[in-house]
DNA sequence: ACTGAAAGAACTACTCG
DNA sequence: CGAGTAGTTCTTTCAGT
């Protein structure tokens, strides 16, 4: 299926941090040439390895100040109730990352709001209208750190 | 501070659904000469409304088939407590995310791993040693959809 | 202050040896 | 795999509104 070698290691090890970097500079540090490099970054995208190129922004520079991780527990479960649960979720613009998950809660989802009465607001008329919604646990967001996790 | 107009706004929506786009192609569609999209775009970002731009790989694919939410909670509070368990966390390659959380629990860690054996691996060495930690949640993730939130 | 036209530099994406 | 290259995009400069 697909089997990466150390340099597609370290072409994505360096992609993975900033996605801006060209393919000329990288191969500058890694000790290619730009079509090599550029050619190995391709055939990751082909295959699926590089699923995609996501823009970071600053939701708190944007005025979204607030960010909440919910755990929602469905009162009903089956096939019906988890696609209604996930077709209605879909068209809150808040919600930024839906999660079906396997544990004490069904879903986690990533809430942000400018602020802690505008969150009231999205949870008591977005949130808790959901089809099926039973328990619900909030976490609010103080701080993040994200790392590039492992590659091989 | 930072005023964002429609202009930048609609930037912004375009860039987020697709980081790839070019600034000629984005004017073209806005109705905006390639120079001055781009130099918005060079705004947004020295003003840090545009963090980064990361690559967004697929996990399974590099053969991590296996994500899990972990809910920690601290046995002890305080200043140096925290920072103990996020340097120690820190250094664990397979989190990919430490998110401190006001709530229920004190942390919450994105953990990959390749299979479960492996997840149980790395907890039972890497996250049950951590320096201060008391009860531990775990919920496996089974599937994902990521939205583009709110821009203003 | 922000726009668009123009132009040079850099990069992408490909072909060929 | 690297050298070379046509086409594209980036980045700056300059002048107009």
């Amino acid at each position: 299926m697909t089997e990466l070698d150390d340099t597609d290691r370290r072409i994505l090890r360096a992609l993975v941090a900033d996605a801006t970097q060209s393919a000329s500079a990288l191969g500058r540090r890694l000790g290619l040439s730009q079509p090599a490099v550029w050619r190995r970054i391709r055939r990751l995208r082909s295959e699926g390895v590089i699923a995609g190129q996501r823009l970071d922004l600053d939701r708190e520079r944007l005025g979204f100040g607030v960010t909440v991780f919910l755990g929602v527990k469905l009162a009903t479960k089956g096939r019906v109730s988890l696609d209604d649960f996930e077709r209605a979720v879909s068209a809150i613009p808040e919600v930024q990352t839906v999660e079906h998950i396997l544990g004490l809660f069904d879903y986690r989802l990533r809430v942000v709001a400018r602020d802690i009465a505008d969150f009231e607001r999205v949870l008591r008329r977005r949130i808790m209208t959901l089809p099926g919604v039973g328990d619900v646990e909030a976490n609010v967001l103080l701080s993040e750190e994200r790392r590039p996790g492992p590659i091989g």
